[in-house]
DNA sequence: CTAAACCCTGAAGTATGCTTCAGGGTCAAG
DNA sequence: CTTGACCCTGAAGCATACTTCAGGGTTTAG
């Protein structure tokens, strides 16, 4: 197969071509060949390198993570375990977010709860809990 | 008690004088009314209502959900069960996003248990994993 | 040969919630 | 009467990940 232009790679990698562009001007997306027109030629693997960036976009990896993987992986100093770090430290970010999130849900649900939803609006807990909130949140 | 300075606003709620400005500029904060000077004097109870702001923003609530909850509370029109039918919008939002977050770090803990951290780098399951992924995100 | 489809660039816009900046007035203490 | 703390405004900047725009060249099908 042979080289793609900058819509045929977006079609085949599911992302625009603006995308392509921005990734390139990010450093995720080395600046490939140009035609003599000026036209971007990239070679069939770029399909290969769009698609993990999406995949560690899906598992939570900013472009900015993911630009440091892609280096990581260029070079030969680079240990599995290194990866493999990165991951976990992804994996601890992810639980705090989840944490963070469970207390707010909690918070909700527990204000929800002592709403009836029959009462006058002065009277309403939700409205007043959020005036008061001393201590609550934990 | 009488009237604050911006700055006195400011730290008896806990936000910065820019924080003020800015939730007046976008509607949290009505209005003040200013000395001869043009200096912003503000009641005491509006101490209450920054703080309505921050505990309403740590529940997850955006600066634009705020603005509407604000607004319901002056509308007489408005029934408790307003209030509540939010709560509940955003106890779904909030859910949904655990589930998200909990896919991927359910995503990332697999590749992370697939890798010893010990193999060389061009076999590392996590590279592979996001080279692949085919199918594997639920 | 023309029109559609595709490509190019740099800059600005989107959403969120502020923060920082530039350039100036005002107020209270000494 | 000066100095420092405090206040004012409008605009721009930050982080994230793009998208949209303005204005213009290229390629391909008919």
């Amino acid at each position: 197969m042979n080289n793609l232009s900058i819509g045929q790679l977006a079609s085949a990698a599911g992302v625009t071509v603006e995308t392509l562009r921005f990734y390139e001007k990010q450093g995720l997306l080395s600046k490939p060949q140009r035609t003599d027109s000026g036209y971007r030629q990239y070679p069939p693997d770029s399909i290969k390198r769009v698609r993990f960036i999406q995949h560690a976009k899906q598992v939570g990896f900013t472009l900015n993570d993911i630009g440091e993987l892609l280096a990581l992986r260029q070079d030969q100093n680079t240990a599995c375990a290194d990866i493999k770090s990165r991951a976990i430290r992804k994996i601890e970010e992810v639980d705090q977010k989840i944490r963070e999130l469970e207390r707010i849900r909690d918070a909700l649900q527990r204000m929800a709860q002592k709403c009836s939803g029959a009462g006058a609006l002065s009277d309403c807990p939700i409205l007043e809990e959020l005036d008061d909130q001393e201590e609550n949140n934990g």
